[in-house]
DNA sequence: TGGAATGTTGGAAC
DNA sequence: CGTTCCAACATTCC
């Protein structure tokens, strides 16, 4: 459940848990887990494709899902090892095939809450800022910065380049200004429409380019690239109505 | 059915 | 010493 809307969709679903104590900490990671024991759930919080559990003891439980981590709320997944799972006095979390890590401090000198395209503190103008740094890169590893656009990843960049009309290969300093807002204002919107497909469970069908093969605005045949950029992500794009800008 | 993918880190290699 | 490359992680889907 990597991209971030799927985070906050997940952070939503456990927000029910927050002032609740911990009754028993489960799990195969190694990252010291007894140290949740004891504890409550003091917030729940997401960066980009970060959830974040604080709890009462100051910690706060860094969980990153990484490409194939999932979890399940008040049920655990047959023949499956719980990578962590916590049990409160009024349900259970269970994290699988994840990423665990215990952060210490305040979690607003942690990070910058500013940079995810899902917060209620995005600044755009700050990312257009950040992006005059990477000018001289291709606009689909851009996209995928987490400094830049925490939270947006392979398909939300597929998608958001489509619907602006850009080719991922073109190069970001030679990209319009205007385009560029529009790609950043895009990056914001198309995620909280992600998040709404994703709760009614009609994301993948409403992809207009990412595994699709034809384009929906030309009817002809999508471009499929396997490792494009230094960050060697798939990319699909209409080689007719995705202007190129080098 | 096997290969590849909604991702990131850390360490080796250059 | 900076950068780039690659393996590792480990599950689901087509």
């Amino acid at each position: 459940m990597p991209e971030g809307p799927s985070i906050v969709l997940l952070k939503e679903q456990i927000q029910g848990f927050i002032g609740h104590p911990v009754i028993n900490v489960r799990g195969n990671s190694k990252a010291g887990i007894d140290k949740i024991e004891g504890t409550s759930i003091k917030g729940i919080h997401s960066w980009g494709k970060h959830l974040l559990i604080s709890l009462s003891n100051d910690l706060t439980v860094k969980i990153h899902f990484m490409l194939f981590g999932s979890s399940s709320v008040n049920e655990k997944k047959q023949n499956r090892n719980e990578r962590l799972g916590i049990d409160l006095d009024n349900g259970e979390i269970n994290f699988y095939a994840c990423s665990v890590k215990f952060l210490e401090g305040d979690l607003n000198e942690l990070y910058d809450w500013s940079s995810d395209v899902m917060s209620d503190s995005w600044n755009a103008a700050l990312a257009f800022k950040k992006i005059k740094q990477h000018e001289g890169e291709l606009i689909c590893d851009v996209l995928l910065d987490q400094e830049i656009f925490s939270g947006v990843g392979n398909i939300i960049k597929n998608e958001v380049l489509f619907r602006k009309r850009i080719n991922p290969e073109s190069l970001t300093g030679k990209i319009p200004k205007n385009l560029i807002k529009a790609i950043i204002q895009d990056s914001r919107d198309y995620s909280f429409q992600f998040l709404e497909w994703k709760r009614a469970f009609v994301l993948k069908k409403n992809y207009q380019v990412h595994t699709k093969k034809i384009c929906p605005r030309c009817n002809i045949p999508l471009i499929k690239k396997q490792h494009l950029g230094s960050r060697k992500r798939r990319a699909f794009f209409c080689g007719n109505c995705q202007h190129l800008y080098i």
